[in-house]
RNA sequence: GGGCGCGUGGCCAAGCAUGGAUAUGGCAACAGCCUCCUAAGCUGUAGAUCAGGGGUUCAAAUCCCCUCGCGCCCGCCA
């Protein structure tokens, strides 16, 4: 099933498969044929025009020599290349949409999908959320699930075999105090989700006018020496507490293959392994052990009452993780970025690490009062944000087209997707304000907007007439509107878009261009009518929005959009 | 004080890696479009010293330096 390949490049060059490297193709036959005039001419200065000016554009700014007449009629040579008019020194080209949408559609009709991409043999794994199991999940944290989920999607769909993985963190101070409170407060009671949390704020309450942590420290201690009867009682609770963020997590469509509790490595002994592995480099503070690294900074990897730091789970987790992935990439809050870079740089002087390690840190989502605080009780929950984005949905679908069965499922969709696409859209590095009245505006740069165009596109196949199994081998050229041929170029780039955001581990990249073929599509439907029309400009027609469809539902797959084909 | 990130029309974002044509959209505002594949849509109008200053370049929102503002970090916490 997996080629086994050692290049790099991100789709297959095979001759087998014209259809799914004409992406590539046309840019190398483009750019050899340059080179056959301008010999250093570099692929950066061929590009799709973002102004409107043409199709695709040759700069030449960096290269010597008037030579553009001659260009010019070398890359009309080329069957594709429709016109070419040469503007200062840019050198516009018109490329045939005909032969672009052959391309796209007999990709999706032999393979199911275009673009086809081979399977990559690479085992990456994928952290995110890994939140304490101290209450349930809020929209400041489901920024960094979302991210994850849809880097994880993304590389599956790339051919990656990628692996999702949660650090659960069960010995720290946190969680300590979650587990004291109910044995304190609820002992003989059920625990659930709302009774622990209750008894968290509670405790954090009394420390705080007490000035008291003994009682946790205590217990912090107990766990660290590996105390089994307590290690199993505190997972119980933590349990209970997971069980409710994975259930979140699975209303908008997220599910993690592999967790991983930190206590699993102070039962087992590995971070002692770990610790002595370092000797040679260790050095002390007392009896406090830590690493130098390489700017002077002090890494703690132990107390002096010896027991570990977060630090040395955390390098014992990643060798596990190193132990079955040939890539590892890490979701964070931003707050972890430092964090993120001295364990990188241990891994790479201590460990030998040479597999790839990535880290993607995601901004803070604040209200306008300020941050969000689960202990403060101020935070907007996952489940409120779901519900209340529901109820919207139901009600404005209840308004256009009145009671129906089929509602409740429909506006559940559409609720998730909203959520997903306005949290995913924003870039992971910018800051986000979470105000009820953006969460809840279903119009313009939304996942609405982008399903509402698909249940157009579907309505357009399942009205059509017409029998698309009897292709014609050539497609008309008859009335070719500006918008038929701006969404087909603009269809031709998605594997384009894929690989950038493969490369630059960016989903929301998807998001934005989901939103741009969207409108480019509402652009079509507006001024293009597909059926009832001459039959060769119908079946042209519909072959695009076969090829809309597919592509839309694709890069749904990969941002968590949920399509309907009514709403 | 030091480090990392962010700063783009009234509001929210895209573009920045790899400099290139009049800076791209959404929301809000105003003016229009449903005997026609769903108007959760489309068209038009108005609105921007790309935080400020300097530099590099034929060319800077994009690269470099400085300043300002905001976020995050600077634990024998996680």
């Amino acid at each position: 099933m997996y080629s086994q390949t050692t290049t790099k490049n991100v789709f297959r060059h095979s001759n087998d498969y014209d259809h799914m490297l004409m992406y590539q193709n046309i840019h190398e036959k483009l750019t050899s044929t340059i080179r056959k005039v301008i010999p250093e001419f570099k692929e950066e200065d061929l590009s799709f025009d973002k102004t409107g000016h043409c199709d695709l554009t040759v700069r030449t700014f960096r290269y010597k020599g008037d030579n553009m007449e001659q260009l010019k009629s070398a890359l009309l040579e080329e069957s594709f290349v429709k016109s070419a008019v040469v503007e200062g020194k840019y050198l516009n080209l018109s490329i045939d949409s005909n032969f672009l949408l052959s391309i796209m559609h007999s990709s999706i009709s032999t393979t199911g999908q275009y673009p086809d991409v081979f399977q990559d043999p690479e085992r990456v794994s994928v952290e995110h959320t890994s939140i304490n199991p101290t209450g349930p999940i809020h929209v400041g944290r489901v920024r960094n699930s979302i991210i994850g989920d849809s880097i994880s999607r993304l590389l599956k769909r790339f051919g990656y075999r990628v692996t999702t993985q949660y650090f659960v963190n069960d010995s720290g101070k946190q969680m300590m105090s979650l587990y004291l409170a109910y044995e304190k407060y609820n002992a003989n009671k059920q625990p659930t989700p709302e009774l622990l949390l209750d008894g968290y704020r509670r405790i954090y309450r009394e420390m705080e006018s007490s000035g008291s942590e003994a009682e946790v420290e205590e217990m912090i201690k107990k766990y660290e020496e590996g105390d089994p009867v307590l290690i199993n009682k505190v997972r119980k609770i933590a349990g209970v507490m997971l069980d409710d963020i994975k259930n979140d997590l699975k209303a908008i469509g997220i599910k993690i293959d592999d967790f991983t509790w930190e206590s699993d490595f102070i039962v087992s002994g590995e971070v002692k392994t770990l610790i002595s592995s370092l000797s040679d480099s260790i050095k002390s503070e007392g009896e406090a052990k830590y690493l130098e690294l390489n700017d002077g900074r002090k890494v703690f990897l132990t107390r002096s009452d010896g027991s570990t730091l977060y630090v040395v789970r955390d390098i014992a987790y990643h060798m596990y993780k190193l132990s079955q992935s040939d890539w590892l990439i890490t979701v964070l809050g931003e707050d972890h970025s430092e964090h993120g870079k001295t364990l990188t740089e241990i891994l790479k002087t201590h460990f030998d690490l040479i597999k790839r390690l990535d880290f993607v840190f995601n901004a803070f989502v604040s209200l306008e009062t300020g941050s969000m605080s689960t202990r403060k009780g101020n935070a907007v929950t996952l489940k409120e944000l779901i519900e209340k984005t529901y109820e919207k949905s139901r009600e404005i679908i209840v308004e256009k087209r009145g009671e129906k069965d089929s509602n409740d499922e429909i506006a559940r969709k559409i609720a998730i997707s909203a959520i997903r696409f306005n949290i995913l859209k924003v870039s992971a590095s910018k800051a986000m304000i979470f105000r009820w009245e953006d969460a809840l505006d279903f119009n313009g740069d939304s996942a609405p907007f982008v399903i509402y165009s698909y249940v157009r596109a579907s309505n357009i196949i399942k009205k059509s007439e017409m029998n698309m199994d009897n292709e014609t081998s050539s497609i008309s050229d008859k009335e070719l509107a500006r918008e038929e041929r701006t969404l087909v170029l603009n269809m031709y780039t998605y594997p384009f878009i894929l690989s950038e955001a493969v490369k630059n581990l960016k989903p929301e990249a998807l998001a934005n261009y989901a939103f741009m073929l969207s409108k480019t599509f509402n652009d079509f439907y507006e001024k293009c009518k597909v059926n009832d029309q001459d039959s060769e400009i119908t079946i042209r027609r519909l072959m695009t929005v076969t090829v809309y469809k597919s592509i839309m539902e694709d890069i749904s797959s990969i941002i968590g959009i949920q399509l309907v084909t009514e709403m």
